[in-house]
DNA sequence: TTGTACGCGTTATCAA
DNA sequence: TTGATAACGCGTACAA
């Protein structure tokens, strides 16, 4: 900038003004300096401008892996709406680790961003995301419905969801219903989900059975490993509710590799209504949550958050949808008794 | 810092010390030093610190999507290594758009990366990138592999790739064989997959027919359309190349609508061996392409690049691999003729 | 082992 | 409308 200023003969105040406030810069003047940006291929220095300014223009966001296209979402739909505020995103990713996740948050405080977007935390993280937030970078954790009334979030009720597939499987008389969920022993986001599902179970008069109940991660292979523990059951579950699609398909797999049908023999519903989830066979009946929104809201918020007050606590719950397709019928006894 | 120096009775240099050569500050005034800063809270500003090194720590990817698990696989990788090296990734999505993709480069340039990832690009971007690469910015593309020698990149062959599962289903006596195929007026890894398409034909005799062949964005509802355009032609294909899964997945569907079976009435091929690809029913006979290895190998060749010669140019060839599941069989005459 | 002085590329403030 | 100066938070060279 300084070259510029010297070979354009004027002060690098100006030039800096060239950019920031074109209009206090005399017309002339500015087509000059224009001019010789271009031709020495000068570039701007927005890390230079944001220290000065001591104001960061780059948000972070963590998500629990890139590799879930539900986060995928999400990610579009921040990087989306950043991009029109001028915010530039960065990213890393926890595999659900307290510790990984601890490390990133750090290192995004240490890179100046100006604020956070966090696809839910793993337990034990919340002093830390709060500390972060006294000291002035605010938080938005997104997929969730905080309790916490301290802590911004755009997310979608967990519990509201999984009891409201919980329920819509026993109204089909099922009695005996298998739970595939995440990591609900490190994630609130599945730990309301499975709490949604025994509530449900509760209000309805059906004893939690906890051999009904797997965690794993939200991938096709465990799935289908857990279907293959499910299935194996001796009290066999006449309908297994995968808090996961990802985790419904893998078990859909392990199912027809019975030689079982679904939904005929036993029904199968899902979790987050990812793309293929339509297109599985039999397209999976799921609860569908707004991802790609989700994102757009959080950058949204976040953003007037740094710009107004940075203490500010924001809590959006967005609508879940439960989504019939084909995977789930009602229950008939002689059925399922007559493959036992 | 300085006010840590202030307390600690040390001049701002020392404590600046304290954190980058630990060995050169006598063990007494480190640890004075470290207390001090936790009991005030104090956090390094790593931008800072790179703007007075001259020396940045983030690097920049570009995908086409974030929605697309083939590019959530190599954006895993190359984050973890780049976590590994003490890098932070800030990411953005083009959309296989070229001047979105223009903006990205643009903002990523004045936001100092140290180097860029580039999980392919638009036609008409090789200009500005080699111009950034002069500019001392080094440029490694993924899920490539260039024609040009002068410019870096970690990827697979596509034509090769494409030429052998076109390949493998001419072996299977099929000679009317439809692509779906995705940006490849846009992109060059797609070009790339319909020129291997094509000169396989070429090879085996099998006159070239455009209208077998159908461009699309890798979705499941666009494989969906595409695979409806097919199998509505005079001249049903009876295979059908889906140069990405996605598109393979979402042509089953429309098969499946139809009352056909896969393979028996039409054999069916993908590219890319996302992990759904396994559970499809049947499942997808592929090509597998190693995302996260890629994503890996490119962070840890662009470090070098950055830490060594920023102007040196590597080039990565991995291997891609034709997965046989259970989508293709062998063309019957009397099948296809009895649907006809 | 520690400190001083200066510079990194930009912006804010105040004065002209 | 423009410029001089100081500052942002840190690292490096050199001196002590």
């Amino acid at each position: 900038m300084k070259d510029i200023a010297l070979l354009a003969g004027v002060s690098a105040t100006t030039v800096s003004r060239v950019f920031h406030s074109p209009n206090l810069v005399e017309s002339g003047t500015r087509e000059r300096v224009l001019h010789i940006c271009k031709q020495n291929q000068y570039v701007y220095n927005a890390t230079a401008g944001d220290l000065s300014r001591k104001n960061s223009t780059v948000v972070g966001m963590i998500v629990p892996t890139t590799r879930n296209s539900v986060f995928g979402d999400s990610i579009q739909g921040v990087q989306e709406k950043a991009q029109e505020l001028g915010y530039s995103i960065m990213i890393g990713h926890s595999n659900y680790d307290n510790s990984a996740e601890r490390k990133l948050l750090q290192r995004f405080r240490e890179r100046q961003v100006a604020g956070l977007i966090l696809a839910g935390f793993t337990f034990g993280q919340e002093r830390f995301i709060k500390s972060l937030i006294e000291s002035g970078i605010p938080c938005i954790v997104t997929s969730e419905r905080l309790d916490d009334s301290s802590m911004s979030y755009v997310g979608y009720d967990n519990f509201k969801a999984a009891y409201s597939m919980t329920e819509y499987l026993i109204s089909l008389k099922h009695r005996r219903i298998g739970l595939m969920i995440g990591p609900c022993s490190k994630m609130n986001r599945a730990k309301k989900r499975l709490e949604g599902y025994k509530l449900a179970l509760e209000d309805h008069g059906i004893p939690y059975d906890p051999s009904q109940v797997i965690e794993r991660e939200p991938t096709l292979i465990d799935g289908k490993e857990a279907m293959g523990v499910l299935l194996s059951l001796k009290e066999r579950p006449t309908a297994v509710f995968a808090a996961s699609d990802w985790l419904a398909i893998g078990g859909l797999n392990a199912i027809k590799e019975r030689g079982l049908r679904v939904p005929e023999d036993i029904s199968l519903a899902g979790f987050d209504d990812i793309d293929v989830a339509a297109y599985s066979d039999p397209p999976l009946t799921t609860i569908r949550i707004p991802g790609y929104e989700m994102g757009r809201i959080a950058m949204r918020a976040l953003a007037e958050m740094i710009k107004n007050d940075k203490s500010e606590v924001r809590q959006y719950c967005l609508e879940t949808g439960l989504i019939v397709r084909e995977s789930c019928a009602e229950f008939r006894n002689n059925v399922t008794t007559s493959l036992e």
